[in-house]
DNA sequence: GTCTATACCCGGATAGAC
DNA sequence: GTCTATCCGGGTATAGAC
């Protein structure tokens, strides 16, 4: 309760999880109006367009995810800083993480309007896993050990899909998962 | 040359470019048509509807994958039998995987015709690879093992994007991707 | 086998009353 | 803030001539 227009929250709610289910492309306006309780009309009142709604549940996650990008540069943050920091980032925000991860018109949207270079996002975050004198077995390696963050991250909270909120990761699961992704990258 | 209503083939060797670009909901009949140089009422002499289209396109892939989970009831693969199928199924249909993996309405239509239980399809191979005394530590170091073999494939191979046919793994990069997700997998 | 023309539907978005 | 009604565009698909 409390903070802000709630029902410019309910909306919020209601997409975050439509999104998630079906895709953001799958779901269709009249999709989130219906489970509103209202008309696609009333919807427009609160955002102008579908784009909106979409960027309204983004900006958060996405100044986490420049939050991480930023210390690349700033300080040298060790493998396991760094592909901790990618568990966590995508356990909080995994309902958006399999949407971009799905959608080709959300990645669009994103990499549109991203104050970083508009070149692949990801390609940063390999390079310092892999190091400086990265070689290319590094280069596959350090691919290898990202795919285990996101993918077995996303994996292990998946079957608790009811009750959005807050469904917290286990830190022996994170532990695990983190672990293998090092495996991975270490020969 | 040779075999086959060759403007069929054209059609879906088109398709298959355009769908692993924009998504298979992403890419309208306009789109192929356009690329084929002919109108989309020319297509629908060919193909009945687009879905046909990508069923034309799933049809050899999904007996391969079939024949994997075949051979998981039969005989008793190792992990690194299993993972290294794997592999060489992403490296052979790389465009297909990430159409699949990106574009929920291609699942839906794969899960709805297939021979097999509707159910998740990755949930055998997680099982086997986790093994048979499978605590929660096991599955995750499967699921860790899995997104290796089908991400690092395919980030292996993304960048040569242009001339679609048989770009082939190299065997070197395989045999480190293998053995990435193998670290993974065990402790 | 390919064309023009068109039917049909669905999704996003707007106008204007209440 | 929400409604009814409607516009518009794009997408799939069909009819029928050539």
């Amino acid at each position: 309760m409390s903070s802000a227009s709630s029902t410019k929250q309910r909306i919020l709610e209601i997409a975050r999880e439509l999104f998630a289910r079906q895709g953001y492309t799958g779901t269709s306006i009249a999709d989130i109006a219906r489970e509103l309780g209202t008309t696609t009309a009333a919807l427009y009142y609160h955002f102008p367009s579908k784009a909106d709604i979409l960027r309204g549940l983004l900006a958060e996650p996405l100044v986490a995810y420049n939050r991480i990008l930023g210390s690349l540069r700033s300080r040298h943050p060790s493998a396991t800083e760094l592909l901790g920091a990618f568990i966590d980032l995508t356990a909080d925000s995994r309902e958006l993480a399999v949407m971009i991860e799905r959608d080709p018109a959300v990645l669009k949207l994103i990499t549109d309007q991203l104050p970083d270079s508009s070149e692949s996002i990801n390609q940063q975050v390999i390079e310092v896993l892999a190091g400086p004198e990265a070689d290319r077995a590094a280069i596959i390696r350090a691919h290898a050990a990202f795919a285990v963050v996101k993918t077995a991250t996303l994996a292990v909270l998946s079957p608790h899909q009811e009750s959005a909120d807050d469904v917290k990761l286990d830190p022996a699961d994170r532990a695990e998962i983190l672990a293998a992704a090092l495996r991975a990258l270490r020969p």
